[in-house]
DNA sequence: ATTGAAAATGTACGAGA
DNA sequence: TCTCGTACATTTTCAAT
C-alpha cells in the first residue's frame, strides 16, 4: 500500500529531478534515452500518485539570519492534548517538523532561529504555555550532513542486500 | 557575515519559488510586478551569494518503501574521531542529517529506513561500528509537520517582534 | 530593471507498437 | 497502456538600453 512499482525508468527520472528541480524535462529525457513527451506523462503519474510532492528551491537557513538549528523534544502535560497542540505548533513558523514518537518523548520538533537567544525565547515564549511538562533542547551546531533520501535500484521488490536481512 | 541585505523583492521570489521550484519565473515576475529578466537577475544573484543552494523535487519517503524515521543520538568512544565518522556515515545513503552536537550526544542524525527491523539492522551493522559508546534511537511515528522555514518579512534588520529581544 | 529577440523548453495531440 | 513525434505556446536567456 505504501508504495508502488517504480521501473527503472521511474527512479532514474527520480533520481535526476530530486537532485535538480529546474532540470529541463528536455535534458531528463537525454539522459534517459525517451523522449520528453514521455518524461512529462511519468512525471505527471508520479504526482498523481502522490510519490511527487512538489518542489521547492532550497534556502540556506542561516544565509536569511537563521544561525540556530534545534531539535527539541516535548513532554506533555496531558497526552492528549496532542492534536489541539500540533495544530498551535503549526503557527508557530520557527516549527519546521513535528513527530508523533514514543518511547523518549511525547513530541519532537525542529526549530529554526535567529540565535541561542532567540530560540530560548522561542521555547520559553510558544512552546511552554502549549502546555509542556518538560523538554529537552539539542542544539545543532553544524549541519555536516543535509540532503535528500537517495532513490536506490530497488524500492520494494528485493531486500538481497544485508539492510533487509534478518 | 551570515545573511545578507534582501530587500521586498528578494523576499517576495524566495517566497514563491520556495513553495515551487517549478514556477515559470515569468508568473513570479508577473506576481512581483517587474520583467522576467529581473527575476532571472535576482535569482542569479541569490544563487552566487549561496542564498539559494539548488532545488529538488519533494519525494514522499513512505512511497518509496521508507516507512520509518528515526533520530539517533550517537555517543563516540573516541570523540576526536568525529570527522572520520562524518565521513563513513555519508556512505550510508540512509543517513540524510547529521550534526554536531553538544550536551546531549556527540551528534545527532536522521535515518530513514524500510521499517522498524531495517533500522534496527542499520543501527547495528552500520552505525555501531562506526565507534559509538552508546546510541538513543527516537523512533518518529508520524511527521505531523514537515515543511520549509519560512521567509519572513523582515529577516535582518529588524528584531522589534518579542522574539529576538532581550 | 527594462526591453526585445533568439534559442530552448513545456505541453498537448494524434499515431503506433 | 505506454511511448513517440510533431506543433505551437511559453519560457529562458542574453544582449543593449
Amino acid at each position: 500500500m505504501a508504495n508502488h512499482r517504480l521501473d527503472a525508468l521511474d527512479r532514474k527520472i527520480l533520481k535526476l529531478i530530486s537532485a535538480d528541480a529546474r532540470i529541463p524535462f528536455l535534458e531528463v529525457a537525454r539522459a534517459c534515452n525517451v523522449s520528453g513527451a514521455a518524461i512529462h506523462q511519468r512525471i505527471q503519474k508520479l504526482t498523481s500518485l502522490g510519490i511527487l510532492k512538489g518542489s521547492q528551491f532550497i534556502i540556506d537557513p542561516e544565509k536569511v539570519g537563521y544561525e540556530t538549528c534545534a531539535y527539541v523534544g516535548l513532554y506533555l502535560k496531558d497526552p492528549s492534548e496532542f492534536d489541539a497542540v500540533v495544530e498551535k505548533l503549526k503557527a508557530i513558523p520557527e516549527v519546521t517538523e513535528c513527530h508523533y514518537t514514543t518511547g523518549g518523548y511525547d513530541m519532537f520538533i525542529k526549530i529554526y532561529s535567529r540565535n541561542n537567544h532567540h530560540l530560548l525565547n522561542i521555547i520559553h515564549d510558544k512552546l511552554q504555555p502549549l502546555g509542556l511538562s518538560r523538554s529537552e533542547t539539542i542544539v545543532s551546531f553544524n549541519a555536516v550532513i543535509d540532503r535528500q533520501l537517495p532513490i536506490f535500484d530497488n524500492t520494494d521488490e528485493e531486500e538481497d542486500e544485508d539492510d533487509g536481512e534478518d
